[in-house]
DNA sequence: GATGAATGAGCGTTCATTCAT
DNA sequence: AATGAATGAACGCTCATTCAT
């Protein structure tokens, strides 16, 4: 039947979506197979079908999360555009997956490398991704003189982490309910766009 | 007994500090209440006499981290000082606190308030007054001219997501280890003061 | 009231003695902490109230079997007997205790050491014992020339696993069932005086 | 297909086989049904076409262990030999075999008739055979004179279980490490020959 | 003849919490 | 004010086995 073939693979979706959901809905620690499992639809034991372990579930949805990031910011950035709105682009990008799919950033940024001992430190490298990509692109804009970077490594960091700390902050409920979300966004992003082209404005005074 | 005067509410002090330290060396996820009385000396079922369950020793416990805090910023600022002196003093107390007591800024700015349901409002709210502080700092910069703000409310958050996601950076070790820390925290330092500043540079151009 | 004080340490004795004739009558491996608890009438938890954890448990009984054969044998052998007689009695008292204690024997002597990787190589050595024991009562034969024998430590292992085998053989109903009990184990015990006075006996040839 | 003729009924005989030397080289705790597949390159689901459970699977390994032993044994004695020469090859030949095959040994031997519920009556039975086979050896030696004994049958059952004592003294570390292995099982052969042939040596006298 | 999917039962252990004293 | 005894729920995980195909 096509159900029968459609369902094929779909309680390894399944369990991938409930953890994703519960991760976010109960928190990493209180997130459990049999928990999982429940609400799957399916019993404990069958998830070990799908994932050799609870860390193997867990890498999967780290796996897809870096997935989604990645191709979120390659269709959006090209080397046609100068390198402020290629920046100002991957901020926004950033900003939005994080407020999107809060379930996969969490344990994509947030998640503390000692819960994670049995991750591969080659998928862990992955997360340093997004700062290289910020990275290059800081080196772009600075060889054609847009930005003015002492170390675009350091600096890939700091704006990174700026935008990380917007992110974890909405998320966990941090900014003041007074504060329009977007306006927040857009100043965080306005700060980070101004810290690099100050100099050429400056220049230009 | 000059003992029993002493020990009057000694316990209840007990648990807290047992806790504290367990929670800064164990990490949150093995503090679990039988650990707190062993170390406390006392038995489980006594610290049930001085706080009605697990969550409320944590609730104590997070109160008594932002009292910390507080009284760290306040003896380090001064309303003599010159208001970027004070805004560094601010975001470098807050850094040493989240990098020195880690698990402590954990329960403190990372815990979900989904995870707290029971945690009162008004102790929520508390966890927000450090902004409050670096609001009112910006507030006398302007007054007196050395910071050009638009909105102080927003700006102080900024400000402060901005010093969070590099404190939570460094904390789950997302920092490229090639980058010394402190040249990091420096750079960070360095892009809030500048970023507040640069308005009156400009106007000196 | 004295119920409740004759109940005191109940719970201890009565898991004791279950997690006892569960060993025999369901096996080692079939041996479970939540059986255990089920039989002896209590929570699984409980059991830790008592037993640190199921090594624990099992250790305790093992010394329990130890303490139990040591004092049959101090009552029974002495100084001022002839070595013979202390001999048999050894063997006599040995096997007896392996038949009427099956459990205690099983964990004692025949558990692999590897299902018992924990148990503290101290009380590991008790089980080396009873064959010391037997290794003096054939020193002192030999030094009063009642014995012959090459090398006692080595001939006390021979005598000792002589036993074992008997009782092991008893105890897995490998022997026929046309062979009277009381025959077999009389037969067992000649054979290893026989082996050991064999010598005398040829001497007053 | 010449593979397919081959492959016929191969299955049966390549799960006996991986289930064979699992249990050698891992241990019967660690045999489990999904690992013998796994091994031996089929389905778990497989193994239940041609063994109804895990018991029938150990049953065909039980009685194949019998098999070996036999025709170990078979190869190794002959009535052209002393009785007493093919009494020591039967000891030794016994006691290689367990030591050689500790795992198979243990399910042959030491399992608890209790933990084999369904293990068919007839079947268990042959486990005595290797004591007939020694009952025989005896009979005939002293048929022929060469050996001094009263009842055949508990005789081999006292021999058989003397050597059992020593092969499970050995597999379960019970003897003392400063005793040489072979110099132990030496003595042991010593004193089941010495036994037995002690009536004529003082005939000889 | 063979299998992938699925499961209920079970494992040792830890936890926060309650209750009688 | 303090505690020892006790427990139900939960944890990640493995197992032998079944069933539809």
């Amino acid at each position: 039947m096509a159900v029968q073939l459609i369902k094929k693979q779909d309680l390894r979706r399944s369990i991938l979506d409930t953890s994703r959901h519960m991760l976010v809905s109960e928190g990493f620690n209180h997130l459990s197979m049999r928990k999982i499992a429940r609400e799957a639809g399916c019993s404990a034991t069958s998830i070990y079908l799908y994932f050799r372990n609870k860390d193997a579930l867990l890498h999967a949805l780290i796996d897809e999360g870096f997935e989604m990031i990645f191709s979120l910011i390659k269709g959006k950035i090209s080397e046609d555009n100068r390198p402020a709105v290629n920046l100002e682009v991957l901020c926004r990008t950033f900003i939005k997956f994080g407020l999107d799919n809060p379930e996969y950033y969490e344990i994509m940024f947030l998640l503390h490398p000692k819960n994670m001992d049995r991750y591969p430190a080659e998928n862990f490298r992955r997360a340093t991704r997004p700062v290289s990509i910020l990275a290059d692109t800081l080196l772009q804009g600075e060889k054609t003189g847009y930005f003015t970077i002492q170390d675009p490594v350091v600096e890939a960091h700091v704006i990174w982490s700026s935008l990380h700390g917007a992110i974890t902050a909405i998320l966990a409920n941090r900014i003041d309910v007074r504060i329009n979300q977007q306006d927040f966004i857009d100043s965080v992003v306005q700060h980070v766009i101004r810290g690099l082209t100050r100099g050429r404005e400056k220049n230009g005074c």
